[in-house]
DNA sequence: TAGGCCATCTGGTCCT
DNA sequence: AGGACCAGATGGCCTA
């Protein structure tokens, strides 16, 4: 998938593992081809609901902790969160998301597959390890 | 063209 | 309070 997103390019993500929410992610990514131009796109999108979060603004009359047994007896606050955090919030999960990929990358490289084959996705990386592993498994039990 | 895969954004929940 | 983690939603690219 690296010639999809040109400008998620590994080089490019050395840069992004260095961001901080201080940094303009324009700068980081360039351009309006960049990040800005990604997020004004889903703000644009998700709008509507962003307008109606920030009407509410405030009481979380259902909610809960997931596990936690129905009935409240005092709402709990909504969490507020301004739109710098929302862009601090969406660099970490990128970030947290590059690490995962390399991580996914590295056992792609541990698993044994014919050269010629195309790259694994991760759902078959996953699934090719647990096979691999069973097997080394039931070879060191012999 | 449909389906698979992926990157990204987002809000909710968990944890420190 | 804020970061980490997670799952859902969405759109783009690629391939059969």
């Amino acid at each position: 998938m690296d010639t999809q997103r040109p400008f998620l390019e590994p080089t490019m993500f050395n840069f992004v593992s260095d961001i901080n929410c201080d940094v303009s992610p324009r700068s980081v990514f360039g351009g309006p081809e960049g990040l800005d131009a990604s997020l004004t796109y889903h703000m644009d999108y998700h709008g509507a609901h962003e307008d109606l979060t920030s009407a509410i603004n405030g009481f979380d009359c259902t909610g809960g902790r997931a596990g936690e047994s129905g009935i409240r007896e005092t709402p709990r606050r909504k969490r507020v969160i301004t739109s710098v955090q929302r862009r601090a919030a969406n660099i970490r999960e990128r970030r947290r998301m590059f690490s995962l990929n390399e991580a996914f990358d590295e056992l792609r490289r541990k698993v044994p597959t014919f050269a010629y084959e195309k790259r694994l996705s991760r759902i078959e990386t996953l699934r090719l390890a647990i096979v691999y592993i069973s097997f080394m498994t039931e070879l060191l039990g012999k």
